[in-house]
DNA sequence: TGTGAAATATAACGCTA
DNA sequence: TAGCGTTATATTTCACA
C-alpha cells in the first residue's frame, strides 16, 4: 500500500536551500512573471527540474505567495509618510485591537508592531498633505489608546538587497 | 504568472480607473496567482475583457510587476528590525552614495528615505540577535557620514489595507 | 464579447549518474 | 536521490472576427 502522499522533498525549518534555489528565489522575487520555460533556460536548468524545484518552494512555504506590485503615484496618492504610534496603555487587548484598526485603515502599507519608545510604525500612501493630516487626525488619534504619533515625510523608498546570497 | 511583458512606459495620470479595476488591482497585488479565468469568473466579466483589462493595467504603468513572497524565517533571517540612520553630513553626493550602499546592503528589505531628524529607515531581516549587531557595525556605522544609528527590534509586521478603494 | 489556434503549464513516466 | 527528457493532457494566452 502506498503512502497517501508521495515522499517529498523533507523541507522542515531545518530547510537546506542549494545554491539553485538561491537563484530561482532571487529571480521570483524580482518578477513572478517570467514563464517556468524562461526561468528553467536562464538558470540551466532542464524545464521539468526549474518546475519541481519552484513547486516544491511552493509547499515548503518558502515561498509563501505572489503579489502585483502597484504604482501609488498613478493610482493618486504620491506622498507616502511613516507615522510612529506610541500607546498610553499596554495591555494586550489594547494593543492587539489597535493593531487590527491600523492595519485595516485605508493607506496603509505596512503596519510595523515594534519594541521601544513607539509602538507601531505605519508605512501610509495618501493623496496630498492634506489627506495625511487627515489619516493622523481621523483614523490615529481617533483612538484613546494613542499618547502620540510623530510623522514623517518619505522622500523614496527603495526594495534593499533582500536577505539572499549574492548572485554568483 | 507567465507572461513576458515588454516594458512599457505609458498613459499618464490622467488615467481613469474604474470601479473593475480597482477591484483588479486589490484582488491581484493579494495574489497574483489566480488564472485570467478565475479572476474573470470571481468579477463576474469574459474572459478577454478580463485579460485586456489587466494588460492595459500593465501597460498603463499602474502594475509594476510581480514579485514572489518569501518567508524570511525559513530562509534563516527569523528577526526584523528598524534601523534609523542619521548623518552628520548632507552634501547631495554623501547622502546618495550611502543611499545607494544601503539599499545594496545584505539583509535590507527597505531602505526609506525620510524627512526630519534622522535621514533613512532601514527595514533589514537577520540571522539572529548578533547578526544584527554586526550589521549595524559592519554595514551602517562604519560609513563616515553616519553619525547616528537606533535599532528597533520588530515584533511583527503586517500588510496593511493598500489604497485601494474597498470592495463594494 | 466570443472563438479558435498557438503557446504554455502540469503531471506522470522511465532512465541515468 | 536528484536531474533529465519525453509524453500526454489541461489550461492559458492572444489576435481576430
Amino acid at each position: 500500500m502506498r503512502n497517501p502522499q508521495p515522499p517529498r522533498r523533507a523541507v522542515g525549518p531545518a530547510t537546506t536551500l542549494d545554491h539553485v534555489d538561491h537563484q530561482l528565489l532571487r529571480a521570483l522575487s524580482e518578477n513572478a512573471d517570467v514563464t517556468n520555460k524562461a526561468l528553467a533556460g536562464r538558470l540551466g536548468l532542464a524545464e521539468s527540474t526549474c518546475a519541481y524545484r519552484v513547486r516544491a518552494l511552493r509547499e515548503a512555504g518558502v515561498i509563501t505567495g505572489t503579489r502585483a506590485q502597484l504604482d501609488l503615484a498613478l493610482l493618486g496618492c504620491p506622498l507616502q509618510a511613516i507615522i510612529m504610534v506610541r500607546l498610553g496603555s499596554h495591555t494586550m487587548a489594547n494593543v492587539n485591537q489597535l493593531y487590527d484598526a491600523l492595519a485595516a485603515t485605508p493607506g496603509v502599507l505596512q503596519a510595523f508592531h515594534v519594541a521601544g519608545a513607539d509602538d507601531f510604525y505605519l508605512h501610509v500612501a495618501v493623496e496630498n498633505a492634506e489627506a495625511l493630516r487627515d489619516f493622523v487626525l481621523q483614523y490615529v488619534t481617533t483612538h484613546r489608546v494613542v499618547r502620540q504619533t510623530e510623522t514623517h515625510l518619505v522622500f523614496e523608498v527603495r526594495n534593499g538587497a533582500g536577505v539572499l546570497r549574492s548572485r554568483t
